[in-house]
DNA sequence: AAATGAGCCAACCGCGCACAG
DNA sequence: GCTGTGCGCGGTTGGCTCATT
C-alpha cells in the first residue's frame, strides 16, 4: 500500500501565493496558532495542501524572518557550520534564528559554494607555495594579509564578485521592483500584514503546539538587522522563535547559567536534533576545538568519523574545513576591523582577553577544555557586535 | 530589438521520523 | 509490534529577471 498523498492532488493550487491567500493563512494562524497544518486548508478554504501552507508560513510569513543580504558574520557561520554539519540546513538555521533553512540552503547553493570553491583553490595555491617553506603556517597566517575573504576574492576576481554583489543588490532591487508584479517577492506586504497582530499575544493553540512567539523587550539590536519592520518604532517587539536547540545537542557548561537564568523560554528539542545529532559534548568540543579547526591537517578522517551521521561530503576535504575555518576567521577578523573604528578601546580589551584565553587554551592542557572556536567566535561576536542578535534568541549562546 | 544564458529564489516533491491509536 | 497520520527536512524544479550576445 503506497503512501497516500498529503492531500488530494485534485483541485490543489500550486505556484506563487497571492496576497489574499497570505492574508487568509496569516489570519488563521493568528487565531489558531501555527501547527495542525492538516486542518488549515480545510478550515481556511485555501486550495493549498497542508505542506504548502506550512512552507509558506515557515519560509515566508513567519514573523521575525530576516531577508536580504547575508552579513559576513552570517556567511561565516553558514560556511563553518556547513563544514561541520554538512547539508543540515535546518540545523544550521537553528544557529541563525532569523534565517530559514530554505534561505540558507539557497544562499549556500547560489553563493557560498562558489565562494568556498574559489577560496579553496586560493588556499590550495597558498599551501603549495608555502610548502616550499617546509612548514604549514596557521591558516590565519597562510592567508594573505588581513583582508577578508570577500575582499580577497574581489581583489583576485573583481568582476566575479562585483557581479555577485551586483546580483545581490540587483536581487534586492529586483525583489522590490518585481514586487509590483510578483507579489511573492515582497516581504513588506507581509510585514505590514503582520504588524497589526504581532504585538497581540496570539492565542495559545488549543492543540499541543505552543505559540512560537516570545515577547522580547525593546532592543536597539533589532534596528539594524531586522528587515521585518516590526520594531520600527522601538516598541515592544515580538520575535519569533520556537527556539529549537541548536543542531548538536550541546550543553555548553559555561552557558548553563544563562540558560538557567533565562529558562523562562522553554527549549524545544526538535526531533531532528534529538535523533540526528546524538553527539556527545566532548565529541563536539573536540571537533570544534580551535586546534582541530585551525590545522587543516588535523581535520582528518578520524575526526570526520566522529562526526554525527558521518557525512563524508562534509569531511571529504581537509581543505574545505581549513578553508571554512580560515574564511570564518577572516570574516571575523574583517568584522573586528570594522568594529575597531567604532569601539576601539573596548575591542582592544576584548581582544586582549581573547588572546589571553587563546593562549591559555592553547598552551595549558590541564585547564578545562578550551572554548571551541565556534563558541569563542560567537561569544566574541556577542561582545563585539551588539547589533548582531543572531544568537540572542538561542539560550545556548 | 530579439534571443540566449545565467543567476536567483519561492515553491514543490519525496522521504523519513515521531507519535497516537 | 503494526499501521496511519502529521510534520519536518533536504533535494530539486520552475519561473522570473537581468546581462550578454
Amino acid at each position: 500500500m503506497g503512501r497516500p498523498p498529503c492531500c488530494d492532488k485534485v483541485g490543489i493550487k500550486k505556484g506563487p501565493w497571492t496576497p489574499e491567500e497570505d492574508i487568509i493563512l496569516v489570519s488563521y494562524i493568528q487565531e489558531h496558532g501555527p501547527g495542525n497544518w492538516r486542518s488549515v486548508p480545510t478550515n481556511t478554504g485555501l486550495s493549498r495542501c497542508s505542506k504548502s501552507c506550512r512552507l509558506r508560513w515557515t519560509n515566508y510569513l513567519r514573523p521575525g524572518i530576516k531577508r536580504g543580504n547575508f552579513t559576513p558574520h552570517e556567511e561565516g557561520m553558514i560556511i563553518h557550520l556547513q563544514a561541520l554539519l554538512g547539508n543540515k540546513w535546518a540545523a544550521i538555521a537553528s544557529y541563525l534564528p532569523q534565517r530559514t533553512d530554505n534561505d540558507i540552503k539557497n544562499y549556500w547553493n547560489t553563493h557560498l559554494k562558489k565562494k568556498l570553491k574559489k577560496f579553496q583553490q586560493q588556499a590550495a595555491a597558498s599551501m603549495d607555495s608555502s610548502s616550499h617553506n617546509h612548514h604549514l603556517q596557521p591558516s590565519s597566517d597562510y592567508l594573505p594579509s588581513s583582508k577578508s575573504f570577500s575582499d580577497r576574492t574581489i581583489s583576485s576576481s573583481d568582476h566575479i564578485n562585483n557581479s555577485d554583489n551586483n546580483n545581490r543588490s540587483r536581487s534586492q532591487s529586483q525583489s522590490q521592483s518585481s514586487s509590483i508584479t510578483t507579489y511573492a517577492s515582497s516581504t513588506e506586504n507581509i510585514s505590514r500584514l503582520l504588524e497589526g497582530w504581532m504585538r497581540t499575544s496570539p492565542k495559545p493553540s488549543s492543540s499541543s503546539s505552543p505559540s512560537p512567539f516570545i515577547i522580547k523587550g525593546s532592543s536597539n539590536h533589532e534596528e539594524n538587522n531586522n528587515n521585518n519592520d516590526n520594531d520600527d518604532d522601538g516598541k515592544e517587539v515580538l520575535l519569533v522563535k520556537s527556539v529549537s536547540m541548536p543542531a548538536l545537542n550541546l550543553e555548553l557548561h559555561h552557558h548553563q547559567n544563562n540558560i538557567e537564568e533565562n529558562n523562562s523560554d522553554p527549549i524545544k528539542l526538535s526531533r531532528y536534533d534529538n535523533h540526528h545529532h546524538n553527539v556527545s559534548h566532548e565529541e563536539f568540543e573536540s571537533i570544534l576545538s580551535f586546534e582541530n579547526l585551525n590545522a587543516g591537517s588535523c581535520w582528518d578522517k578520524s575526526t570526520c568519523d566522529s562526526m554525527p551521521n558521518n557525512n563524508h561530503h562534509k569531511c571529504s576535504s581537509s581543505e574545505a574545513a581549513a578553508a571554512a575555518t580560515a574564511f570564518s576567521q577572516q570574516n571575523h577578523h574583517h568584522e573586528i576591523e570594522e568594529e575597531e573604528e567604532e569601539d576601539d578601546e573596548d575591542n582592544e580589551e576584548e581582544k586582549k582577553k581573547k588572546n589571553d584565553r587563546d593562549n591559555k587554551n592553547n598552551n595549558n592542557n590541564e585547564n578545562p577544555p578550551p572554548l571551541s572556536f565556534l563558541e569563542k567566535w560567537l561569544l566574541d561576536e556577542n561582545v563585539g557586535h551588539g547589533d548582531e542578535e543572531i544568537m540572542e534568541l538561542s539560550p545556548m549562546f
